[in-house]
DNA sequence: TTTAACGGTGTACAAAATACACTATTAAAA
DNA sequence: TTTTAATAGTGTATTTTGTACACCGTTAAA
């Protein structure tokens, strides 16, 4: 069958915003770029799409590339298309943003890539259109996780209440009442309280908890309550 | 400045889906398609990527050759990328979806396309991977309505409390208390009450009501509740 | 044995969602 | 002219959900 000949044809590039949690911040991970244009600043971890794979497949192979993570939480978030976003050559780009849990990311990889974590309040200039897809990123993170339980994706597979609300304060960038924020998530019936305690951040220790996989899948797509008051926080600004 | 010059570039489409409501029934707009391969089928309004237009022109573009609208609800879907979604050449397409006051459109545009409008119901077969866009887009939009009010924009600019709720009713596929209904509905402030009745429908006539501009851009972001029990509804299958 | 730091829980009140049924209007028919 | 039929419009009681708020428990270290 013979091709559309008159049609031009494009650039099209896949960029991942990485987020990950270390138990106090937000992060994302950033490479220094490694060539034209732009080459040695601060970008997202981004490259072209292949002729033989498709865009799911070009996010993933890019996000094993800079952190050697397969199999994590990943989501197209958004295509890039103006004309002039690539100074160097028209090139449209799908952003997709992943989850981690950033205790499984390989520092040893990260430095074959020169890759950094930047709290959010913190990240330096990006390259191009880098800045709006961040932004766009953060945005997505925060109204999705207002209705629906993405945020365990941050989280080791076992964790604690306190550890877990300290990862919705600082989505969101409030505080919030533990026994309203514990009364709302256990009332979702997604986790599995554990007999063992982490003692490694009070006398006391916290209880573990773990994810209730079978009601995880079979309740991600409904509406949820994770956060009070959600609309006044969506837009809060680091 | 020089190219990227090894990388290979691909064809990129965007493709429209739009949706209309007839005073009974959601429905979306099919054209014959006129070219190879698949010519003669029913296919959504696409077209390719200009080297000098953004993707939002593009949609907008192609909106306005099938519809003759401009300045339309216009929203970016999704990213379609799989290898061989176009047998003839590798392609990615971004699926867009409109909401589009039905009666704002011109037939006699739609005639040059052979376009016409199909209940969601009972739509052709698609080409390609057509028939998985309608399906993200009408997951999409139920989701959406379902927090925001988005659908505002496939009714005129005068509309009745029974038609909106006629609108719900047939996009989720359901029945709704009406005096629950209209309490919903009034209490976001979204709307004003006209004196003027529509006295098409019924002998006692309904009141007109339009949009509250300030409040509807105000809110569209927030998380409102235009329905009872969505996440029973989402799934809901035509 | 005292202290300091964090973990865990319950109740009263307010707000929101739900279930539910009758009256109003008016053109057309009897 | 009266009746009928079809659609529009409204209110209340109950249940459910969300919110505000304060004290005791645990334990390692001082």
């Amino acid at each position: 069958m013979q091709k559309y000949s008159k049609q031009t044809r494009l650039l099209l590039a896949v960029d991942c915003i990485i987020f990950g949690f270390d138990g106090d911040t937000l992060k994302i991970l950033l490479i220094k770029r490694g060539f034209q244009p732009e080459k040695g600043n601060w970008s997202l971890m981004g490259g072209f799409v292949q002729v033989d794979e498709s865009l799911d497949q070009a996010s993933n192979r890019i996000l094993k590339q800079l952190t050697g993570l397969e199999g994590v939480y990943l989501e197209q978030l958004y295509t890039f298309g103006d004309v002039n976003r690539d100074p160097k050559e028209r090139t449209v780009s799908t952003a997709y943003f992943a989850l981690i849990d950033i205790h499984k990311y390989e520092t040893q990889l990260s430095n074959d890539y020169h890759a950094e974590w930047f709290p959010l309040k913190r990240t330096p200039k990006l390259i191009f259109d880098q800045q709006e897809m961040v932004e766009t990123a953060k945005k997505r993170i925060r109204y999705k996780a207002a209705i629906h339980p993405i945020l365990f994706e941050l989280l080791p597979g076992k964790f604690t209440l306190p550890q877990l609300q300290m990862l919705y304060e600082s989505v969101y960038n409030t505080t919030i009442d533990k026994r309203n924020f514990s009364k709302r998530i256990l009332a979702t019936g997604l986790m599995i309280k554990l007999t063992e305690k982490d003692k490694t951040s009070s006398r006391r220790g916290a209880f573990y908890y773990q994810l209730n996989m079978k009601n995880y899948y079979a309740k991600f797509q409904s509406f949820l309550n994770f956060i009070p008051n959600p609309d006044s926080l969506l837009q809060a600004i680091y």
